[in-house]
DNA sequence: TCCCGTTATGTAATCGATTACATTCACTAT
DNA sequence: ATAGTGAATGTAATCGATTACATAACGGGA
């Protein structure tokens, strides 16, 4: 036993014949190691778990890829679970990591409340990524959200855009940052931030055509002459509905989307978008995550990813279609 | 400890005064069980792999999904890896099934030889669904691509199409099934099957713009009046590209999909596919897994899943649309 | 008083791999 | 011939939780 585990391991103090034989049994048995009883002697998985509100996220799909290379680079297996934006299934995957089934834990997207998150970074190597939860003290990797919107906004008003929509997901910390952005671009132009202009959506097409219709039969108001949408997804729903209502969205309303998914650039029209370095910002966030499992010691902090602006036919009524303008 | 262990499982022969004394002490310690000495000794980990072959597969996305309902249903936890289509990446993570860190797999589009996986299959839990390896001896749950493929080219030559091209990636299993369906309609009608108008793909929106680009532009051949692609993504990218020539799909050439992934909704103009119960596929594959898992003796076979043709406005020219015509 | 049964808790073996330490063996130097 | 050396292998403790079995404590009946 204690050989095979030697032989298995690349102990030098094997004798060659021994290890030819112990191997040549290895594979007549079908023998297969136990990663439990491994594991349970020599602490780390190598593991990781990275946490995904849902299996076919467009954008987040992208950030999990450039964790996934930054891992394999290590040498790090990672695994994903899908957490459906519910908090109980969220707790259930964390017992991973409190049990010691992975090393560390990525979050994309936690709907858990902050003084939990903290509690558990606090024993646990954890990190979170594209989306945060104010207030928890996890390492974090994300844009200047705030920023982003505020340059979306100053591109449609110097366009000539007076009347600015804006759907977001209040519940997002990000959305709330773009929505400060989105207003103090209006405010530093003079223009008045209408409520009325503030729509929900929850990031689903079908939220998104349900705001272009609110928006667009608004009583007592003009309709919006931009609609700047807090994800492509929801501005694909804008587009879609805009059809249906006989509007020319890029001509007679311009789309602003957010995330640069792959769908922006096969929409009709294509959608100018802000684009967020996905597999930098995965990239980055496994290497936090590595960086704490690895060096218990070190207390990293947050990490801000680069941003660009992306302008296509969605905005062709005012601008250059195309370029790629890189901002941040 | 034993009494600590016998808390934690619920055990019946605790005094009420201990187990209390008990969970506030685990309370303030913050001890959390090991999974690893656990499930060292009651062997199952009540957890499930489900490969992928990426993370952003839309079709694939809800076949995951219904995998997952079924596995929770049943109080086992699932987790998803992905193999980026490499037999190496694959083979690790098979590694969690010999090494028991997780009771099961279910394979999504195994890129390895079907004797490998027959070998697997015979020691441990495994289950094929979707796409199948040809002559690998793995249960499989999937739909009837044959017939499907048949369908859609009656259909289409019904509606009075002459010219149908096809684009396949010939390296699936399906995708050749698909084809045959295809040539049996062809030659049901007396249609000629001109090679010329097979085309490779990837499934990716590229290689179907790329196709759509060869299709058109055959020399001493008329171009085709219908396209039918092996997956609604390789469809987005031939109607991206029509509109480039100024072509006009669902009027000019008719456009039919494979899959119905959300983007066939959203697509100007919405596309004709085929519409395979994701949920229910992932679901029956997720059971029959874990009728493997739970009762070792039982060898249940294949199960076919039905599918049905969805109309809409890229087959414009030739028929009713958005009607959901059950056919299987 | 003694014995028995019941209930609650403690003891120790177990799962499978790893690894410090002990042992064996062959061979050399004295 | 004997001690000493080093290489190869064997032995047994260990990781953390579970659980069959042993023990302790207690009350009740003969």
């Amino acid at each position: 036993m204690a050989t095979v585990s030697r032989v298995l391991n690349d102990d030098p103090a094997v004798a060659e014949e021994t290890r030819s034989r112990v191997l040549q049994v290895i594979d007549q048995v079908g023998y297969a190691p136990n990663a439990l009883g491994r594991s349970l002697r020599k602490n780390p998985t190598r593991r990781i778990l990275v946490l995904l509100p849902s299996i076919s996220h467009q954008f987040l799909s992208g950030v999990a890829r450039g964790a996934e290379q930054a891992a394999w680079r290590r040498g790090y297996q990672i695994i994903f679970s899908v957490t459906h934006s519910k908090e109980e299934l969220e707790r259930q995957y964390i017992k991973m990591l409190t049990q010691r089934s992975v090393d560390g834990i990525l979050f994309t997207a936690s709907q858990l409340p902050a003084q939990e998150l903290s509690g558990l970074g606090a024993r646990y190597p954890a990190v979170m990524c594209s989306e945060c939860v104010e207030g928890a003290k996890l390492p974090y990797v994300g844009i200047d959200n705030e920023q982003a919107a505020y340059e979306v906004t100053r591109y449609l008003i110097e366009g000539g855009c007076r009347r600015i929509a804006i759907i977001t997901r209040p519940e997002d910390y990000s959305s709330r940052l773009r929505l400060k952005g989105y207003q103090r671009a209006l405010a530093e132009k003079g223009i008045p931030d209408l409520p009325e202009y503030h729509v929900k959506g929850d990031h689903s097409i079908t939220s998104g055509a349900y705001a272009c219709r609110r928006l667009f039969s608004l009583p007592n108001l003009q309709p919006p002459d931009a609609v700047f949408a807090g994800s492509d997804l929801m501005a694909a729903g804008v587009i879609r509905r805009m059809y249906e209502m006989g509007l020319r969205p890029g001509e007679d309303v311009m789309v602003f989307g957010f995330d640069n998914i792959e769908l922006a650039r096969i929409l009709t029209p294509t959608l100018s978008t802000v684009s967020q370095s996905k597999l930098q910002m995965g990239r980055r966030a496994m290497e936090l995550l590595l960086e704490r499992i690895e060096t218990p010691a070190c207390t990293q902090r947050d990490v801000r990813i680069g941003h660009k602006l992306i302008f296509r036919e969605s905005t062709r009524g005012i601008g250059v279609q195309e370029s790629g303008r890189e901002i941040t």
